[in-house]
DNA sequence: AAGCAATATATCTCTTCGGTTATATAGCTA
DNA sequence: TAGCTATATAACCGAAGAGATATATTGCTT
């Protein structure tokens, strides 16, 4: 399992594998029950759920004799934080921080006097 | 210019990009700026910077004999906001929301009845 | 106008991805 | 245990991605 931003955004990046991740935030559900809505193969969503799950954002259950899918959501929030560090360039209610930017501006290893 | 999801995710998906945007982060920079910290080719990270502005992730300025790149957050704000559909999951604050799930099951096009 | 500096584009190669069909595995059920 | 159901794995294919080198473009500077 992998579960580095890399694999996270990449598995992300797959309107198929969104549309699971969709399903299941609705709660647990089989193979079959996610193919379901998609006109792929069902190798095809079972290589889609392998992607989700190295990157952590689902895991797999055993019941009887179907594998259901469940979030795990670890890896979202893992994103989620990294687009955190950006907020401030969106977000009104950061914007107090006018002067912030200016004072951050070169404060590590880039010497730009611009 | 694109700046789907699909595209955003999968330009966020290479840590090279990642790296990128986060030195725009300190305030704009020039192609040779960016490329420094990196053992790319030029043209690889000119490669990397049309992937970054196709997804909306950033824009190009003029000045002079350069083009200064410079963050775009709406991108940012745009994964951002499809994270926040599943901030639940994660936040405790959001897990007041204990019959939220069972609520939510089924509310859609999805009429499975288990 | 000539030459240089900054950047972009073209072309090529190798690898990864997303899909397919065919086949294997595992667990019920008769 | 034979067969069915649910799912996984293998092998293959075409398209897209990430890199390289070579070359084109654009705008200063002299």
């Amino acid at each position: 399992m992998d579960s580095s931003l890399d694999s996270i955004f990449s598995a992300l990046s797959d309107p198929t594998r969104r549309a699971i991740l969709e399903r299941l935030a609705n709660g647990k559900a089989t193979v079959a029950e996610l193919a379901d809505p998609f006109e792929l193969s069902q190798p095809a969503i079972s290589k889609h759920l392998k992607v989700l799950e190295q990157a952590g954002l689902i895991r797999s259950g055993r019941e009887a004799t179907s594998r259901p899918r469940e979030l795990q959501p670890d890896a979202l929030k893992k994103i989620s934080d990294w687009i955190g560090d950006y907020r401030r360039f969106w977000d009104q209610s950061f914007d107090r921080l006018d002067g912030y930017l200016s004072k951050v501006q070169g404060y590590e290893d880039d010497k730009s006097e611009d």
